[in-house]
DNA sequence: GCCATTTATCGCTGGACGACGATAGATGAT
DNA sequence: ATCATCTATCGTCGTCCAGCGATAAATGGC
């Protein structure tokens, strides 16, 4: 799998990525309802809902957006799905992240120069 | 006044406030910008257009986003717009991403409860 | 004054998002 | 077997996003 030919990083598709899993977590519903998670342990579809002022059915998409980008773990117990934060996942999306402190460091400040 | 009245938390706002700056970056060429933008300490849009596929205005608009999401600063110079990295409101966004790690801690780990 | 350059904005199009209600599938209880 | 419960999915609707070309507005150069 010799990938990174000809682009001009091998990040282009690495930004892909991170935009996708950022996204994931752009909105309010679904921030908290990692929030929610975090505090719960585990929580079933219904336990959500009943903490979110939206529908039910909006619940179970946002579940499954966190999912699809991993952030969050299913396992299926009985009629009920348990929910719960895959914390390698969110983990890692803060490291990446965090490198855009990089694009910090060139820019010396912009008015805070600490040695001043 | 007295607010934070009805709802749960104060956070309301605030997980919309922060979703509206993730969104900001949840784009890989609004990632790529900053890039950009961070290594090259301050540039102009065309200098940021050469550097990316997409069409001027197309940039434009992404830059605008990123200025209105406060992550970036303009300046006019003449013809030119000058951009910068805001390192201030950048560093306030990782920070406050970085929140996200308390919703790891009461979830145990996902697997491994050794720790780090 | 006139032209070139740079950027921002407008209008448009296609596609994705976010919400909902309704409903189907799966599972547990009686 | 039947019924209740829980969740996922479908279809729909309105809105916003992302890209483009064209063009207007501001500025510098001649």
């Amino acid at each position: 799998m010799g990938q990174s030919a000809q682009p001009n990083f091998p990040a282009d598709a690495d930004r892909q990525n991170l935009a996708d899993r950022l996204a994931a977590i752009a909105h309010p519903y679904r921030l908290q309802i990692l929030e929610e998670l975090g505090r719960a342990d585990c929580a079933c579809c219904g336990e959500v809902v009943s903490r979110l002022p939206i529908a039910q059915s909006t619940v179970s998409q946002h579940l499954k957006i966190l999912a699809q980008a991993g952030l969050v773990e299913v396992n299926s117990a009985g009629q009920k799905s348990l929910y719960r934060v895959n914390a390698v996942a969110v983990r890692a999306l803060l490291d990446d992240v965090a490198a855009l402190r990089a694009c910090c460091n060139a820019a010396v400040d912009t008015k805070n120069s600490k040695d001043d």
